[in-house]
DNA sequence: TTGAAAGCGCTAACAG
DNA sequence: CTGTTAGCGCTTTCAA
């Protein structure tokens, strides 16, 4: 097996100089007859260009890298596809990276993407601001999907609450007058506060007063969407957080159960936490959606399978995938605000009335 | 933002030769003086070599490729997390890339890790030995995870159920006489004889005796391991095969139930397939496991979440893609012949007594 | 033990 | 329109 044809090959087989080579395969300018025999030469040597050479003229790497905590999150797992669909369209390679939701990890492997002058980002972040700094300082263009990088925990606003409050004033376009948003990028992000609020009035409507959001780690929107859904006074209580494992989240919704008999309905912010609250149900004896009336966010094939299936606030993961990948590529010159993905309650049969 | 700090800026920050950085940082020989100077300097200018110069200077880039037909396939993700968890231990990228199935998008992908000079490679294939072949020849180190590229089609024997029993052969040791393998790659396989064999029986002993086999691409072992678990004369009817799409395993799942109302049992031969045989069965009134009882291959999260839950064959594929991704890694010199791995069968309650 | 020098394959000035 | 040339940052002989 002989090695790989390289340009200074194609150039003396074709009788011409390498730069005209390079000119030729990558669209510049040469005469009909010089680019026609170029391309013979290529084609008769199976000459591929090597990324290698290329990359590390322009001093940088193509493609982009993928940051995300779980794949076994099947949200996850969908915008990932999303990402890979627009990326194979345009030929670029994608790099990997699971993060476990450890924003150490999260460090590492952004460290590993600067090692290897990847230069171009999508993450669902799971550290806050303070871990994608660094990032943003050293040139990266990173596009944030699904969630943003909490506010860092330097002083008192260390609970989750409090965080998403801010977050949702910035939602809103109202200015928080301190700490202005530091970071710059650009993000595809679900319609969080119309899906749970949306969620929230369905169940409400259903005659549901005592209702619980259960979160994961950057659920922090969510949980604010639900507060201002739910409207104050928020019953503190009612609002549970789990750490990222599956182990928290069915310990999270088991524990709101039981100290929560009065519960008659719950809200998940993510697929893995539905997952929980479906299992922490069933071994409480608690029935769908007789005892308990369930919507889960995120729409995934396997909530058809559940009995009842499970009611669902559905969001586009292969598009905001596919958007971010866009966003990532095309980050020319002017660099977008970022983008907005409505969600949509699809009603299945985890939801009922509630019974006195 | 100053650019990043090269050899070159330590090597005169350090009034040493670039040489001499270069071998103290990769753990070559040097006065201790002269280390402890070098990687003073180092520290002080954040100096991180960049992997550019060096896979260029290699002519091969670091860490591995990894190719899935879908990560939303929660089997194929749990792989593609243990292949992570093993290349972050070890520092090194990985590039991912989805193939839908679709062999012509493996072998574009297959090209593009070409150009980027990554030599090495993990897949879950989906083209034949043919569409394998070039990569191989290329020089690529492949390790071929969960399942082993089909024979090419080149002659008469074009339907899964041939291949497969090829395939049988193969793995029993007996030489099938023509047609040597040609590819040498090691792979990480599960146990699907025993598997399949352990689940067949499984349901023999609740009486069941009209069983099929409903199989996605890739599952030819799972099928011929099913044709020797349940015994000649093969129901030819009772094997059926999908294309790969979510779709296509609902069509053959729901065509399956509604052409052979005799059957009273099916394994699924993976978890795609299993969720088509729930909603399908639903769809047509069948009651599981009253009316029908069901094997899925894969444990996946949501195998608990069905009423009533899934009894599955498992398979570690975390640790799957763990071993493939050492197995790249550590391919020196050696080239071990593979690794098979032991599946189980956890009984849950999709499965009952063959009633009447 | 160390430094100088030669590239790896490619692109981008700069001449012709 | 085309060829020559100078590196990109690194590793690796080869001498000193």
């Amino acid at each position: 097996m002989d090695k790989r044809a390289t340009i200074k090959d194609v150039a003396e087989a074709a009788g011409v100089g390498v730069a005209t080579v390079s000119r030729v395969l990558s669209g510049g300018s040469a005469s009909p007859r010089t680019r026609e025999r170029v391309l013979a030469v290529a084609a008769q040597l199976d000459y591929r260009p090597s990324a290698l050479g290329r990359n590390l003229r322009q001093r940088r790497t193509g493609g982009m890298g993928l940051l995300v905590p779980d794949l076994t999150d099947t949200f996850h797992a969908q915008l990932a596809e999303g990402v890979l669909a627009c990326a194979r369209a345009a030929g670029e390679p994608v790099v990997l990276g699971s993060t476990a939701g450890d924003p150490e990890q999260e460090s590492e492997l952004i460290g590993m993407l600067l090692e290897q002058s990847v230069d171009r980002l999508i993450a669902v972040p799971s550290g806050d601001e303070d871990t994608w700094a660094p990032a943003i300082r050293a040139g990266m263009t990173v596009v944030f999907a699904d969630r943003l990088p909490a506010r860092p925990s330097s002083d008192e606003d260390d609970d989750p609450a409090a965080t998403a409050v801010n977050d949702l004033m910035l939602l809103d376009g109202v200015s928080s007058g301190s700490r202005p948003r530091p970071l710059d990028a650009p993000s595809v992000v679900a319609d969080d506060r119309a899906g749970i609020r949306t969620a929230v009035r369905y169940l409400r409507g259903l005659g549901h007063r005592r209702i619980a959001f259960l979160g994961g780690p950057g659920h922090d929107r969510r949980a604010a969407a639900f507060g201002a859904a739910v409207g104050a006074p928020v019953d503190e209580e009612l609002v549970v957080f789990a750490t990222g494992s599956r182990d928290s989240a069915y310990a999270a919704a088991s524990g709101l159960f039981q100290s929560r008999p009065d519960l008659s309905a719950v809200v998940a912010g993510g697929n893995v936490l539905g997952e929980a609250a479906v299992l922490a149900a069933r071994e409480l004896d608690l029935r769908v959606p007789r005892d308990i009336s369930l919507v889960m966010y995120d729409d995934v094939p396997w909530a058809e399978l559940c009995s009842p299936p499970l009611t669902v606030i559905a969001q586009p993961g292969r598009d905001m995938g596919y958007r971010a990948a866009e966003l990532v590529l095309r980050s020319g010159g002017r660099r977008p605000r970022g983008v907005m993905l409505p969600t949509e309650l699809i009603i299945r049969g985890s939801c009922g009335p509630h019974r006195q």
